[in-house]
DNA sequence: TATTGTTATACTCTATAACTATA
DNA sequence: TATAGTTATAGAGTATAACAATA
């Protein structure tokens, strides 16, 4: 949501707070909804696609994207509607299905993330320094 | 999604890149989705909440909350429902309805705009040197 | 006629519980 | 019996279209 609302009243705060005022319209929304919809699939089949960097488990896909395992029937089912993955039966255990993209999923998985590891356009505007800077306090903000 | 996945082989892209992918963590997913849940509401009604700073008519609200205006007779409803906003149609024109918050209503929206406006453990852990420089980096960052 | 808000309806996303087919 | 995945079902969130009240 871009709001015009929250402004604080600008200098209230400490330091910290000043800096996560100015973060926060950086980096809401998310980059995420918005890729989604450029590569024009909903935003469960994009983290399900992000998920498939290998074959997936329905179950392990249903760990990584943090949903029941029931909804993972239904965003596989949109993923092969859409040509974009296949379910293989495992052949040691015939109750697990693997989940492996397609060619053209895989496709589409290299363009959307490196969509995501794409930085906005914000931070590409910054000079090299600050950039760096930048860089450099968030290595130790990670720490 | 905290998501194990998408890893860079580090140093693969540029500087903005790599700040971006520090970046991408710290702020994803939204503290907004976990301050709801905090405050027992659903996201739309915390968006709603936070968008009457003072009373709205239903339109307005859409328009703020960047959705469709049925789609606000039901966040309303259940503000009310909860005794947090109450409609005052209005005296000039009586198709349009102001929202207003109770008293109830605006204690928490203030408790929860201040949850909001706080900056996450990881930028609060900062040196208060690395605060500032971050502060000032984005300062320029959106200018 | 045009506008504000509501209702009717439909589709997606999500969860729980019951079911199946394997193990 | 236990497990992987599916189906049935329900509730929230969203949109479009038709409607009622008012302008």
């Amino acid at each position: 949501m871009g709001f015009p609302l929250d402004s604080d009243p600008a200098g209230a705060g400490d330091i910290a707070t000043e800096a996560w005022g100015l973060l926060v319209p950086l980096v809401y929304p998310p980059r995420f909804l918005e890729i989604a919809r450029e590569f024009g699939v909903t935003p469960p089949i994009l983290g399900a696609i992000r998920s498939l960097d290998q074959p997936r488990t329905m179950g392990e896909m249903a760990e990584l994207l943090s949903c029941d395992p029931s909804n993972v029937t239904g965003i596989v089912d949109a993923l092969e509607a859409k040509g974009l993955a296949e379910r293989r039966p495992s052949e040691v255990d015939r109750r697990v299905k693997a989940v492996v993209l397609t060619r053209k999923g895989g496709r589409l998985r290299e363009r959307a993330m490196a969509a995501m590891r794409k930085p906005p356009a914000w931070l590409e505007g910054l000079s090299e320094g600050d950039q760096r800077t930048l860089r450099d306090v968030l290595r130790r903000a990670r720490a």
